[in-house]
DNA sequence: TTGACAAAACAGGACAACCGGTCTGTTTTA
DNA sequence: TAAAACAGACCGGTTGTCCTGTTTTGTCAA
């Protein structure tokens, strides 16, 4: 017999924060996947191992799921990946430039590139629906405001001054919405690197102690794929 | 009576380049407007006044009719807006700097965004089919060659010198298709000009003339929809 | 502690709408 | 006169949601 957690047929456990937790997991992992409207809930049931009444008890509607997973996992990725990273560098450059060779390097090691999980729902929801929008605006809107707040520290203590923040920001986020695109069509991480050379061809830098902060990025979920 | 084009219920005119280029019309706007998933062969029968015999006849499935759209009709999206207008600016920065103010514009005219046709269908699906996902990745290709050899005949009449034409034309598109994905999620074309102005920071240029390459752009298709 | 009891948590089937594709048949055209 | 072009019905499968039950769990008086 294999020793699964708790298959016993007369007893059951209820475990809403596990099982909500569980769909979110899937549902994640399947959004990045296949994107949205392709994941079908059916298909999310069966791979979290949930029943429709379950499901429906946590999140009534596929929306409402969607909206969860914006909310709760995808924004956690952009902080985990991206705005965490660069408040704990030395500075907004250093730690813009720390995050796209973390990516790339993870994404070459993994041999595949799933994409952005904001911009891949982004583009597929913005449009779709007006709550779906203004949440992923929002996230849009923190990790910018993260890597402009950091270069105006910077600032404060008379690093980099002459570049605007807020241009700044714009710019580094989209390079990387953009360098995640290609990556993805192309199957490529490469282009990350050439858009951050790019990128820091406009630094005004003397020379700064090259200390990569080694940090797990969570841009692509789990490796594994059961 | 209403003076329809061609009512009439005893006669009947084959016409099919007219009948597919319809049908390319529609599916082009509503994989733009809503996406592929999220576009049904019935939406795009009815939208287009045209039989499922009619459509079955000319794009056998439905994903035929998707690279058809991307091979005939975001290519040359891309040809129109960004490789024809930088080729025929004075220089590849100067060409950069035209489509990203003229994309602007009227995008802020028009008064909503829906994004770059390319960027929303690489995200949906790229993944989805490696046939689809080729198709995108050669676009993006051309894309970036056009401008990476406009940099490079530049440099052969020693302008911009010191700038290294693949990762220019990079960041150039990565910066582009991540300005439009914001600007999609938050519906103001605003960033386009923020990521603008971060990408001329690294520009050497002593002065050049400014004429501004005024060109209609198509990354939007038609304005009114019916 | 116990027992009652309402609410929460979960199971699983039912269902109407819709999807994409196919099929047969008719009309036009080379 | 055969092939191309078009019309329109048809079908099996899937979709998301709802619905009716059953089980578990927390609560509170006795």
């Amino acid at each position: 017999m294999i020793a699964q957690p708790k298959p016993r047929p007369g007893k059951r456990i209820n475990d809403p924060e596990g099982m909500r937790k569980k769909v979110l997991d899937v549902a994640e992992d399947a959004f990045q996947a296949r994107g949205y409207h392709a994941s079908s809930i059916g298909d999310l049931m069966a791979a979290a191992g949930v029943s429709g009444g379950a499901l429906h008890h946590h999140f009534p509607t596929k929306k409402a799921l969607a909206l969860a997973v914006i909310d709760e996992r995808v924004a956690a990725a952009v902080e985990e990946t991206w705005i965490a990273p660069v408040l704990a560098a030395a500075s907004a450059r250093e730690g813009v430039r720390a995050v796209f060779e973390a990516v790339a390097a993870q994404l070459e090691q993994q041999g595949f590139v799933r994409g952005c999980p904001l911009n891949n729902l982004a583009h597929e929801l913005s449009l779709a629906d007006p709550d779906f929008r203004i949440a992923l605006a929002g996230i849009f809107a923190g990790w910018r405001r993260a890597i402009a707040d950091k270069l105006h520290a910077d600032q404060q203590v008379g690093k980099d001054e002459g570049t605007d923040p807020e241009r700044f920001a714009a710019l580094t986020v989209a390079a990387y919405s953009g360098a995640m695109s290609m990556a993805k069509a192309t199957q490529d991480a490469g282009v990350l690197r050439d858009c951050l050379a790019g990128l820091e061809r406009s630094a005004p830098s003397p020379s700064q102690g090259a200390l990569a902060a080694r940090r797990r990025n969570r841009i692509l979920p789990r490796p594994g794929t059961p």
